[in-house]
DNA sequence: CCGGAACGTTGCTCTGAAACAAACTCCTGA
DNA sequence: TCAGGAGTTTGTTTCAGAGCAACGTTCCGG
């Protein structure tokens, strides 16, 4: 296996305090592995043994009722930690992370966290900074769930994650990983018919352009509106 | 002020590998106080410049949308810690506390958090265990919400509440605190309507017994099916 | 002891969205 | 190049649960 780049993780939030003799360190720690377009990296209730990096691509995060069905819970953008429930003391995930696009991540034995918080200035900090905006971020999901129209909600899902990935087109707003009606449906409690519906109708109305796996929106603004930004 | 005695410490998670002088210095720096039932502790979107720890009472946690709905995100009970933004590094509270019946708690300055995390053995893994089984209760409520059915989500909320403060009567398990259709409804994300005639519905099967801003489970066995507990 | 507020119940109506159903389109691999 | 599957679209039906309305009950303060 070719060396790391310590590039790779300079300007990233948890290690920006680091010497680059101590992110060489953290690479020589870490294992490097590509995933394809819907292979999960860990499961919901496998054993919690590695913390993760995503370095490029996309995932969604899922979790499963006994019942069958399942929601994504959100999505990691690269640059982001995930699968770090070994640093809140949890033997297990209590989710599921897939790949959405093909994707490439790092990982570390779960043991090292405790010495990467305590050796490394800043790590700790960070880390749980991005924690912190991640619980809020569920607060806020749950209650657009509980008081929200299906409309709303989906309007709200397509712009967290144009918020999250979208890159600039001719025609708009693009998405950067594959979105199917099921997925959206899945962040949203709802089902694919309802959400093939509503892109169709928004469609007509010029605010988004719509593909197989694919969406761009070309009108932010209205699906603003739309979301119900307190208009 | 009198000295608060050490043994209020003793035995709870984040300070069970403690020395008593240690407890003995960290109560010196608590501020108790009594709040009446309704009484706000915090409120979302105020500076975050203390933390807690409930003593006695029970707490609601809630958040609020622009458009003045609400939904309770999660209840405390004695023993917890709570209010632990500065610990994620927020400068604000991303929710609201009240009490739900009157209540007491101990606090300390934000600027304390950093502190204690490195004096004391054992009080950063405790608290981040905490933090980690809250984050996983409210994933667990947020698949319910998009997942199930009113009568199950009700019937879960009221489990919730039973398991986490349940104490025996002669006719069953009681909640502990003060209920009202209205909390059960922002708890289940329904109108307290729905959740007034499915009380009444389970009162008639001999489920629960119920009176003002009182629940007492008559046959938790019955209530757990109806929530669903794959069967 | 009275009046009003807070909480709860119940009946009725109506609609948003799920469920069911049936094609259609694109993509992939044999 | 053809078959099958995955993803999407659209129409129709159905119903759980929200909305509205009116009334009953308990509690509390003056």
């Amino acid at each position: 296996m070719p060396k790391l780049d310590e590039s790779l993780l300079t300007g990233l939030p948890p290690f920006s305090l680091l010497e680059r003799a101590q992110i060489r360190e953290i690479l020589d720690h870490a294992v490097s592995r590509r995933y394809e377009e819907g292979t999960p990296i860990f499961r919901e209730g496998h054993d919690a043994d590695r913390f993760f990096l995503l370095l490029d691509g996309y995932l969604r995060v899922i979790r499963s009722t006994a019942g069958g069905d399942q929601i994504i819970v959100l999505h990691i953008s690269p640059g982001q930690l995930f699968g770090i429930a070994p640093a809140l003391q949890r033997d297990t995930y209590p989710a599921t992370a897939i790949a959405a696009a093909e994707s490439i991540a790092l990982s570390w034995s779960a043991k090292l966290w405790g010495d990467f918080t305590a050796s490394y200035p800043g790590f700790a900090t960070e880390s749980y900074k991005t924690l912190g905006q991640r619980l809020g971020q569920i607060q806020e999901t749950l209650t657009e769930m509980a008081t929200q129209a299906v409309e709303k909600r989906v309007a709200a899902a397509v712009l967290r994650m144009v918020n999250q990935s979208g890159r600039k087109t001719d025609q708009g707003i693009e998405i950067a990983f594959p979105v199917t009606r099921q997925n959206i449906s899945d962040m949203t409690g709802t089902t694919l018919h309802t959400v093939s519906r509503l892109l169709s109708a928004w469609q007509k109305d010029g605010i988004v352009e719509s593909t197989r796996k694919h969406i761009v929106v070309t009108d932010p603004h209205a699906l603003v509106l739309l979301s119900g930004a307190q208009g």
